[in-house]
DNA sequence: TGTACATCAGTGAACGCGCGTTCACTGATGTAC
DNA sequence: TGTACATCAGTGAACGCGCGTTCACTGATGTAC
């Protein structure tokens, strides 16, 4: 039983990010409390600070997550689509879908500040970067004459544009596109752009 | 000298407004004190309460006096040009130059939250909305078969797909488009847009 | 296997700081005569 | 105009709360023999 210790160890360290996680989607990321946390997960305060390094890398672990499972939503909306206009499109609608399905966990990852002064961790920044790789496809078919770093520029700026309309829409912090029009815009734009890039 | 008292208030009222908005541009809405802004007005801590509600409400008065800064940079950068694809075109570019230029005053309009369960007053909401007018008439222009209602809905997603692409790229939470190819980039957005709007 | 001891993980009370907001005070302004 | 009094705006020390983080403690786990 050596492994015993371990064993623990790794399951507080789950039980903190998925009691974080439903906290962050129930009530948002600026509702978020340590104490909050560890009552949930059924563990006392100080463990955070065992399991992880304070409550900002908790935070950044439920981004990570987060990325991923978007991440893998968009590969999903695209599959068994050949037309690179279809799977912009797709993508397009599988991102209001994730957004509307996981509105605070979504809007954590915009919205999460390190401390003044601490960069985001060089990890994070690798694993956003690499969900542009799925957007980058689809637009290397459309314009082939991009180069690799204007290519990497476009999937950037695509995927900000219709993240940007999502994101107002959604947030209610400025005012957006009413929710209701929401994927029928998003449908009229992305036509647009792919229509005007090709 | 009846008109004393009001005149020292006005006065407070308007200097007050003046720190908080030096504040907000020089260290970031998140880095706002009430005790650094009453400092930086020469007046005593309790002066804000007597000249705004709270905290908030200032802040809202700043952005309110930003927006209408940012209206009118908008408006500026489409004078003398007839074609809509170049007006938007102008105003894009407009975009970003206030964007740049006003960086934190810019992001304070989007990142300002009211407190849990107060929504944003309507007088603000009407400002914002005041803005679209700018980008409805090209589009109009462009589209003149929309419907008021379309056309609406139009001028918010054209003006958050714009703003996504900027808020990404300068607010440097999530990766974006690097400074140095914004304003290319959004050319050729905005561009693919119109062309494929029309 | 059993026993004695050492280690160290989890705990939560307490710390410490930040900061928005209040309110009793005071002196300048306004008013009455 | 001058004087006495009333009002009330500005003040800033103090309040109060929230909350991330620490650290001395304790008991479960691991180890030695």
């Amino acid at each position: 039983m050596t492994g015993k210790r371990a064993a623990v160890r790794e399951d507080l360290t789950r039980r903190l990010l998925e009691a974080a996680t439903v906290r962050i989607e129930r009530h948002g990321l600026a509702g978020l409390r340590a104490r909050d946390i560890t009552g949930d997960a059924g563990c006392g305060l100080g463990t955070i600070y065992k399991c992880y390094a304070d409550l900002d890398d908790l935070i950044l672990k439920v981004n990570s997550c987060t990325l991923a499972r978007l991440d893998q939503a968009l590969a999903q909306a695209t599959r068994g689509l050949e037309d690179p206009r279809d799977q912009l499109q797709a993508m397009a609608q599988g991102y209001v879908e994730f957004a509307t399905g996981n509105l605070n966990l979504w809007s954590a990852l915009f919205d999460h500040r390190m401390p003044e002064g601490t960069p985001t961790p060089q990890w994070h920044r690798a694993e956003q970067e690499a969900m542009f790789a799925l957007v980058e496809r689809p637009l290397a078919a459309l314009s082939p004459e991009l180069g690799e770093d204007r290519l990497a520029a476009r999937a950037r700026s695509v995927f900000a544009a219709v993240h940007g309309i999502v994101a107002l829409s959604l947030e209610g912090r400025f005012v957006g596109v009413k929710e209701a029009d929401l994927r029928a815009e998003l449908e009229v734009v992305v036509g647009a752009l792919v229509r005007g890039l090709a």
